[in-house]
DNA sequence: GCGACAG
DNA sequence: ATCTTGTCGC
């Protein structure tokens, strides 16, 4: 595989992304999230109604791994499943949360904002760790803090519950940096990821549970 | 050159 | 991401 051809896709497709609103009314939303077993992974995404945040549905898909992780090109790992169990779901969600990064990335493309831009849809980037850009980790409940890259601020910090590490939100595509935190902050409640990407990663990890339970020999 | 590096 | 039990603290 010739990295340096992925990199040039990267550098061309980022200039595809939209980073004003570019949805209606937001009715429904997912969250997409992707668990390991062996040489297969497994991407589920959730379905959930944006005003009451109810569960509207659950799909996923199981494929074999056909990408190492290497950082930066988490894309070509995860997102043909992500957008394979994107298109399970119906009705269509307005804005998709991703268990990746939208713009903070070394060719501002990462994972949600590819996803958003081969989809032409509203994604949303969301992380548990930093991985590119500077920032000032907030401290309190509640708090937000910029990231910033290239002196302009990219997309937001936030911590969400009392001892928890901050999660990190920059908008993937068709969305503004100050909509997309507005819009993650509105999905959490009991946990400190949004509720869409956290139903997703309970789905993805009970499939891959049942999944063992079936394969392990007598 | 060396270390860091989303999931 | 994953390998993994209990355990400390609110």
């Amino acid at each position: 595989m010739d990295l340096e051809r992925l990199l040039d896709e990267q550098r061309r497709l980022n200039s595809k992304i939209i980073l004003e609103d570019r949805f209606s009314r937001i009715d429904y939303v997912a969250g997409v999230d992707s668990s390991y077993i062996n040489d297969k992974i497994i991407t589920a995404a959730v379905l959930v109604d944006y005003p009451s945040r109810a569960i509207l549905k659950r799909e996923y898909v199981i494929d074999k791994i056909d990408f190492p992780y290497i950082p930066g090109l988490l894309f070509y790992r995860e997102g043909k499943n992500t957008i394979k169990a994107i298109d399970k779901l119906k009705p269509r969600p307005d804005i998709i949360l991703i268990d990746g990064g939208g713009i903070n990335h070394p060719r501002k493309i990462g994972s949600a904002s590819h996803v958003g831009v081969i989809l032409e849809k509203t994604t949303i980037g969301v992380t548990k760790k930093m991985f590119y850009g500077s920032c000032i980790d907030p401290t309190e409940v509640g708090e937000s803090s910029p990231i910033i890259l290239d002196d302009m601020v990219i997309g937001y910090a936030y911590k969400p519950k009392n001892r928890t590490n901050p999660i990190y939100i920059t908008p993937g595509n068709r969305i503004s940096v100050d909509s997309a935190f507005e819009v993650t902050k509105n999905l959490i409640s009991k946990y400190k990821l949004p509720i869409p990407i956290q139903e997703a990663h309970n789905f993805a990890k009970s499939i891959k549970l049942s999944f063992k339970e079936s394969t392990k020999e007598v």
